[in-house]
DNA sequence: GTGCGCCAACTTGCATGCAAGATGGCATCA
DNA sequence: TGATGCCATCTTGCATGCAAGTTGGCGCAC
């Protein structure tokens, strides 16, 4: 039946968080097996399998393909299996302009926040560059890139917008690969560091377009540096 | 069995289409019932109910209903059903500031193609500006609405990243109704057509900076005038 | 009259059955 | 020997059964 509904109760459904379901669970493994390439692109397998891998049955590793597949990294073949998803470097150049344009219109937010807040997220973000700078003094590359996504993750965040998180987040997700493979091919860990601190200058002064484009400007170069990196390693799906 | 698949394979699959099933039967039947509010916001219904309404059994609903909550249209609860969801003044902000920064960047991306490219997209979206105009000028609301939306649909989708047009279709998803509600409101359709002319003088003389901030502009002051009237008509949720 | 608790009805989560599509290999024929 | 077509096998799409969580209402106690 379908009826209408008070406002209290709305308001109380809010606070239901749903109990940890088997999709949930098939759903989190998945992903991770997937991140850490232990499913790695381009392999292919049936939801029978994976289902008995996980304990359960095929109904919750169906359910959990279909987010799967809403958040791009598998696709689900009828009556042929899940199929992980490569990255071509035309994805890579997809992602970061999503990502540029997203994190430089939450830089602009954020330089347009009152002076207390805007001091706030300034000396949060200076944090995490400086530890960004401490890592890379004593060489320490995956705390460097730990410090770099905090960052990122802070600038997005402290805009206050859930569509925007989200968003970084499923694109994130889709390139974890993709980061983790170029990490260390990576030599110019120095520009960044000054690149988020004239960010992070823009956000203390308030200046959103100085902001925007700073950031713009970061991005730009990281991804500049890094297709044509891919490409010379001829990677073509990763 | 998980096994590793060729090139040829893989690229076989890629023309595999999906033949019509049950479940996008339903997630577009779904969709379009929320989309035209005869599944009303706040509303709840069971999935058994729905099932039998689109005459198959609760399972090809429960799959859509998965897809439709990731779409951030409805919410699953957990032995409870389906809730249409609302969208409050405050979604619509963070709405109008992803499509501030989404078309933002395609329209930088426009104006940095090369001159032949450029021109064709000016002259796309020059047309679709005329027909605003012309709808305009005999008070053809609709028409002016469907013109409106080619444009900023065209906008995008030249950019030729197909992230960024999906991004833009959730969101667009999202605020349908509230665009359908407010289209009647609004009383200010000439100077969408003069910022439209200027988005598009900045693509054909291959501005990105002055196609950005004129993009950006544009759609802040549709949001300042439509965030004010929503909030005026002490619309809650829509 | 008011509040409390129990219960019946309802709803989904998950498992499983069945049918039909997809695949790979083998046998057969030229 | 090479190509073709058939068939056994595998895999999912969808329906349905069952158990457990949720809800609203009725009756009982005070």
């Amino acid at each position: 039946m379908v009826r209408t509904r008070s406002a209290a109760e709305r308001a109380a459904e809010q606070d239901v968080e749903r109990r940890p379901s088997l999709v949930d669970d098939a759903y989190a493994k998945m992903k991770e097996e997937i991140l850490e390439s232990r499913f790695p692109p381009g392999f292919q397998a049936s939801e029978q399998e994976i289902a008995l891998r996980l304990g359960m049955s095929r109904t919750p590793v169906h359910e959990a393909a279909i987010r799967l597949q809403e958040d791009g990294l598998i696709r689900v073949l009828s009556r042929r299996g899940i199929l992980i998803l490569a990255l071509a470097p035309e994805d890579m150049r997809e992602i970061y302009d999503v990502i540029i344009a997203i994190e430089g219109r939450a830089a602009e937010l954020l330089a347009s926040l009152p002076d207390v807040e805007r001091e706030a997220v300034a000396a949060e973000l200076a944090g995490h560059t400086a530890a960004m700078a401490d890592a890379k003094q004593i060489g320490d590359l995956p705390g460097w890139a730990r410090a770099d996504e905090a960052f990122h993750r802070t600038l997005v965040e402290r805009a206050r917008n859930e569509r925007m998180v989200r968003i970084i987040q499923t694109i994130n997700d889709q390139s974890h690969r993709a980061r983790m493979l170029t990490l260390r091919l990576r030599r110019e860990l120095g520009a960044s560091v000054a690149e988020h601190q004239q960010i992070i200058d823009a956000i203390r002064f308030g200046d959103p377009a100085k902001a925007l484009d700073r950031a713009h400007h970061h991005r730009l170069r990281a991804r500049d540096e890094l297709l044509p990196l891919l490409e010379s390693f001829g990677l073509k799906h990763l």
